[in-house]
DNA sequence: ACCCGCATGTAAGTCGTTACATGATTGG
DNA sequence: CCAATCATGTAACGACTTACATGCGGGT
């Protein structure tokens, strides 16, 4: 699913300029499961354009630049329904924090604890974040509400399981590497060659 | 993080050739929040062993192809190292399932139906197979078990969600496209102009 | 017969990120 | 005064995915 689809998402929910539909991936709905930067989101939506599938305006601000402010045409609503009718791609998942953590031992203990801290800040915030924005769900459509559940649960599970595991993670020690003066030969045993 | 060193994490914990890591980013303990494709392995253990921080052998197996094992040198570590001191990226989810079922009221409800059941179908398999691997991790670093319980609380939370929601998502009905006749104009409010 | 698992590798292409360019206004 | 927010856009670069190329053995 390119960035093309997903600004014609947003815009099935209203009217937004390039920079309202980048908020959306930022702080919005979407936030928690998808991203995009400047530098996509602006081509898509020229080539939208260009597609015939939104059309735009330019509305000018006092004290600040004129936005161009997209509004998504009938041909766009079924070239998204068409792009909503085909299976999605598996989910893709890249945490650096998770693998840096899976080898906390070979991490020097302050900066473990700064890696485990500053993540489990971000889930707190964004469990925060997500919990504040409760009642705009009131009337919205099921699909955003079980988005917006699914979103609560796991910053929650994340900070839960965080919170239970943080002395384990930070109370140990280190593997010191071998060039520095050691007791012990590097007789790290490959144990899965014997498979 | 780039491929390279995540090779190098996967070879801290023992000898592998690019099949076997590749392995581990698909059923192993790094396939909940990481991937990679051959296609990115084979030439970053190639250009690893250019700058000597693996080294391998050709093995030579009965009735399949000779493998080729790189194990981690001492250069290798300290630069495994080195890459773990730097603060981790944030994390990056895409999920195409989420987005869709945000819109599920675009969705014809039987593809909704094949949607939703993928996605806990997907959930479920992969808490039971987290949960199989319980013992794996009897004698494991505590970094290990942390990403462990991680996923395995991620998985656990989605699983729930997703049951105790099941329902709602499924018996509403869908909201037609008006190009077939329909009752109703599209008199959709953009309300998000009024910010 | 055919597909899957094992096994390695390359080449082309897509896609998106990062950095740059520009500029006004508000808050600390 | 500097940083941040608002606002749009381009260009270069890089990273990864997909598809291709090759080949044997076992299961259905």
């Amino acid at each position: 699913m390119d960035v093309k689809t997903l600004c014609l998402g947003v815009l099935t929910l209203g009217e937004a300029s390039g920079y309202e539909i980048k908020k959306q991936f930022e702080d919005g709905p979407f936030a928690h499961f998808h991203e995009t930067s400047f530098g996509s989101i602006y081509p898509a939506l020229s080539k939208l354009s260009d597609e015939g599938l939104v059309t735009w305006q330019d509305i000018p601000q006092e004290g600040r630049p004129a936005k161009k402010v997209y509004a998504i045409t009938p041909a766009g609503e079924r070239a998204f329904r068409a792009a909503m009718r085909k299976m999605p791609a598996p989910d893709k998942v890249r945490s650096e924090h998770l693998f840096m953590l899976f080898f906390s031992h070979l991490l020097e203990p302050e900066h473990r604890a700064r890696v485990f801290e500053s993540y489990l800040g971000i889930h707190r915030d964004r469990l925060a974040a997500i919990e504040e924005k409760n009642g705009d769900c009131a009337g919205a459509q099921p699909g955003q509400r079980f988005v917006y559940e699914m979103g609560r649960a796991f910053y929650r599970a994340m900070v839960e399981v965080m919170e239970r595991e943080r002395v384990l993670i930070l109370e140990d020690g280190e593997d010191r590497p071998s060039d520095r003066p050691s007791d012990r030969p590097s007789d790290r045993p490959s144990s899965r060659a014997a498979e």
